[in-house]
DNA sequence: CTTGAATTTTGAACAGTGTTCATTATTTTA
DNA sequence: TAAAATAATGAACACTGTTCAAAATTCAAG
């Protein structure tokens, strides 16, 4: 066959992703594959290769919609707010979406590329995008400190977040359970901005 | 065969996850596979599954012993130093074995189990092992506060760090480089362990 | 010793995986 | 209408985890 008017080539590549996605979502990360979303989509295996360089390149795009999905609910920072504040609104709407897309979330770190192998750019982009919303809201808490610092602190949030949902999800933290990890979440965003805001007060320890 | 006077169940079992170990550290974990195990032990794919349950199962038992071997890293509490230089030399430990393991480090965070389907005990146990360190450690900062709260903060903290560490490992932060995992995971206590040291100080925003 | 039961190891077989690519079917262009 | 261009196929390849009847070996009993 050739060109068949059915789907362009940009429709083949929503209808790929939407069913990666929805195989994620009622069967797990680990219940993917090529073959079973070809089925889904009714097309043959290969066929997807005419779109998606391999199922890596696949599974990037589908993580990099769900970024983009994430980005999508963070609000904006309001010059009206504390920083305390933006941040809060910040965590619950990052906390909100990770609990009503938990399985895609989960996709997200389940999958990773072969050592050695770095994301893409657009991927790293989107990370980018991600760790900016943090910025703007701790910009008015260091507004003299030196950007580099600055997306230190954001990157480690960012990175703090992402390991108490990741550890909750895979259940990796034993008894404490699911329900926590809001809990969690707040209390480190809290005490790491608390920290911020009191820079080497001399000491004074227990 | 029967009885193989060769190898003991105990053997074979150490045989087969250092076979493991050592494909992780030379391969990574995607090149793992029960048949490359079973050539470099020198027995058939069948016998591994006289030993282990299944390829999870093996997997668990690999991040079991790399736990063991971290939490055989972390310094104990001393009682003549503060708090602060408890957690930070806890702190060090951590980083210095994640640097010296990393491609096991990141097996750890790799493998995951199927859907719904949690930790058994004695891997749970394991983790528990790893959060009364820190429990220890921060004891002093909150004598008087519930053992639950400072369950909750433990595992904040060893959560957070594994957030770092993994994104970093993973290359998952785009730019923010594998060196400055070092530098965000001290950022990171430092400011939160400060944070708990204030405890709501009322509003006094920028 | 010899026989028979118990046990360990095997490796072929099954059902699946990602990926490639010559072939085929279709459409577009000449 | 013929030829060139392109899209889709699905068999084939080289793998994967896992099972299990059969074979090989050891152990215990007679």
């Amino acid at each position: 066959m050739a060109r068949r008017v059915d789907h362009s080539h940009e429709e083949l590549f929503k209808m790929t992703i939407d069913a990666a996605k929805s195989l994620v979502v009622e069967q797990g990360y680990r219940a993917i594959s090529i073959r079973k979303i070809a089925d889904v989509i009714g097309y043959a295996p290969g066929t997807i290769y005419n779109v998606f360089k391999n199922f890596d390149d696949l599974m990037l795009r589908v993580n990099g919609q769900t970024l983009d999905a994430l980005h999508g609910e963070l609000p904006k920072r309001s010059a009206t707010r504390t920083v305390e504040e933006n941040i809060d609104a910040l965590v619950e709407s990052y906390l909100g979406f990770v609990s009503n897309n938990s399985t895609l979330w989960q996709a997200l770190f389940e999958h990773s590329l072969p050592r050695e192998q770095e994301l893409p750019g657009w991927y790293q982009d989107k990370i980018e995008r991600l760790l900016l919303c943090i910025d703007e809201c701790l910009e008015p808490l260091f507004s003299e400190t030196p950007k580099r610092e600055q997306r230190l602190v954001s990157a480690t949030l960012w990175a703090s977040l992402h390991g108490i949902s990741s550890l909750a999800y895979a259940g990796k933290l034993g008894i404490v359970s699911r329900v926590s990890m809001e809990e969690m979440s707040r209390l480190l965003v809290k005490n790491f901005i608390r920290g911020l805001e009191h820079p080497h007060q001399p000491n004074r320890h227990s």
